[in-house]
DNA sequence: GTGAAAGCGCTAACAC
DNA sequence: GTGTTAGCGCTTTCAC
């Protein structure tokens, strides 16, 4: 392994000397600089991370805390992240949560150990005050798909849950539905709340008072929409349209839906949210609410980077907007008869 | 930031002794360790890793090299990879090579920079000269879903993709079918080919002559799938049968097929490869050659890991098999009229 | 313009 | 048992 020193040998120069033409600071003769840079590249020399680490306090690396890696959601967000902290020569260590008994070890060792300069954290369940504890202790760090009550300090991306969902659930009563469920997420995750608000509001909108028993609450994945679906089969006289609170849950409660011998869009609609990259090869195509989802990702990295560099954040809280993609899930004319 | 020395200032004790302490080693006074490990409680410590990993030259961190992390193949390995790295205390460093003109600085980087311990390299493209060489430096490396040629001493993990598609056309053979065509991925891709005389194997042995015609290149995804299922369309005699070489594939002939007014699998039946988490939830559900695709990553972790801890591995290949999962869109009788 | 020296935080060999 | 010392590879004053 060729370090500075083999090549401040071979140049007949000190480290000191070597380190300067390597980072392209002043202060070297230009022909010495020419040799150095000569010998380094024919001994392929490559700085020792460690030592450059602990010298400038700084690592080059980031870390992503999800839940998970596997699942279109948190796959795409990660790919955001990664492209963009590539793009400014960040590494990306990866740290997936769920099934950890304590998540918050892993907050504090990767930071703690400071073994990346600053973390995006993805985590839907409730840790606020884990969260801002380390905000307070000063380390740089961005929340994504969620908003911090605690603090508005804290810099966040967020999607405007609320409005994505009014606008899934004001699709489908335009096309004539007025009983319209609803299959939503854990309420403790934060955007299955906002998109509950904007199911309400949607239809309060439209005179349409919606009973409680047309909410169901989901897991966000496939079991639970198929599961919820189920359930809200049985109410009479049926509902004409379902709203999910994402695309997997739309695809089991499609599923659900067909076993009991019903179609989609004919019988009931259906609007799902994320947009995932099966949603428009789904049989029917999946009528949803598009998140930018690897947007989500670059944004979050380029704040933290601008964190950690310390540059002023005007906004601490990036809100993206969704958009609602019409397929076929949802049919084009009045679905109920 | 607490480090070792404050401790030993508070503590009154050196650093050294300080290291002992904190990392059990003997050599040190029961109290005396006692009242340093309060300390380091008390004060939260944590030790920095990059002055760990250079006195050390360890990181306790590996590398993952995947082509892209969205697609839900390279999403659950780096699942696998991550999970069983934590088990062992590992950290993960993600790396990318998609859309990445030079992938090969990625890979000196993390070595060379002595970033990573060693790297899980899943990278199906052509630069076997690049693995050699890496390997031949020493450093730590597994090579997964790719059985590099030209070293027998570099370690993999490979799924037996040949008796997979074998299974797996023969299957559709069962069925009745005896016209049946082969959406393939790229050629220069290894698993491809092993997919692709599989395939050949089976209809050879069950007489029937494939035509040229009935082959088509892919590239993994859904687009390619689908242009391939158009062209393989306006075969005459139609094809009663696909095998396509992943899910993702499948699930563009499937849209192609209905896109031409035919159904699956009553006019042409579909088996897929990989066993997507939603095979099970296509419409119709996709018959399938699973992968254990997590547990490749798992077992290619483990296998780096013994190779860094400087552990005798006896086989350099592991290959994990494949198995059968017939649903519906094989159908269960002869497909063709 | 260049080199010597100190220091980043930790570990490990060797005295005491 | 414990402390001293050196060193991991790099950066960065500060003399020269």
């Amino acid at each position: 392994m060729t370090t500075i020193k083999v090549i401040a040998q071979e140049a007949g120069v000190s480290k000191a000397t070597v380190s300067l033409a390597l980072n392209d600071k002043p202060g070297v003769a230009p022909h010495i600089r020419q040799r150095i840079l000569e010998i380094a590249k024919r001994l392929n020399y490559q700085p020792n991370a460690s030592a450059r680490g602990l010298a400038l306090q700084k690592t080059q690396t980031l870390g992503v805390i999800v839940p998970d890696i596997s699942g279109p959601f948190y796959a795409e967000l990660v790919r955001g992240v990664g492209e963009e902290s590539r793009a400014h020569d960040y590494y990306l260590t990866l740290c997936t949560t769920i099934g950890r008994p304590s998540r918050e070890r892993m907050y504090f060792q990767l930071l703690g150990e400071q073994r990346v300069d600053g973390i995006i954290v993805v985590s839907p369940r409730n840790d606020e005050a884990l969260i801002c504890q380390i905000h307070a202790e000063g380390f740089p760090l961005v929340v994504v798909d969620r908003d911090i009550q605690a603090s508005d300090k804290i810099v966040e991306v967020i999607v405007d849950n609320f409005h994505g969902a009014l606008a899934g659930v004001e699709h489908l009563i335009g096309l004539g539905h007025r009983r319209i469920g609803f299959i939503n997420g854990p309420p403790e995750i934060q955007a299955t709340q906002d998109r509950l608000r904007g199911y309400q509001l949607a239809l309060r909108e439209h005179r349409i008072t919606p009973e409680d028993r047309w909410i169901c609450v989901g897991d966000f994945r496939k079991e639970g929409g198929y599961r919820c679906m189920q359930e809200l089969l049985s109410i009479k006289p049926p509902l004409e349209a379902i709203f999910t609170a994402n695309d997997l849950m739309a695809i089991g409660a499609i599923k659900a839906i067909r076993e009991a011998g019903k179609r989609v869009p004919d019988d009931i609609a259906i609007v799902g949210f994320d947009d995932i990259p099966l949603a428009a090869h789904f049989d029917p195509s999946l009528t949803t609410v598009r998140q930018p989802v690897a947007r989500m990702g670059a944004v979050a990295c380029r704040l933290l980077l601008q964190e950690i560099n310390g540059e002023e954040i005007l906004e601490c809280k990036a809100i993206l907007q969704t958009e609602l993609i019409v397929r076929a899930s949802s049919g084009t004319q009045e679905g109920g008869d």
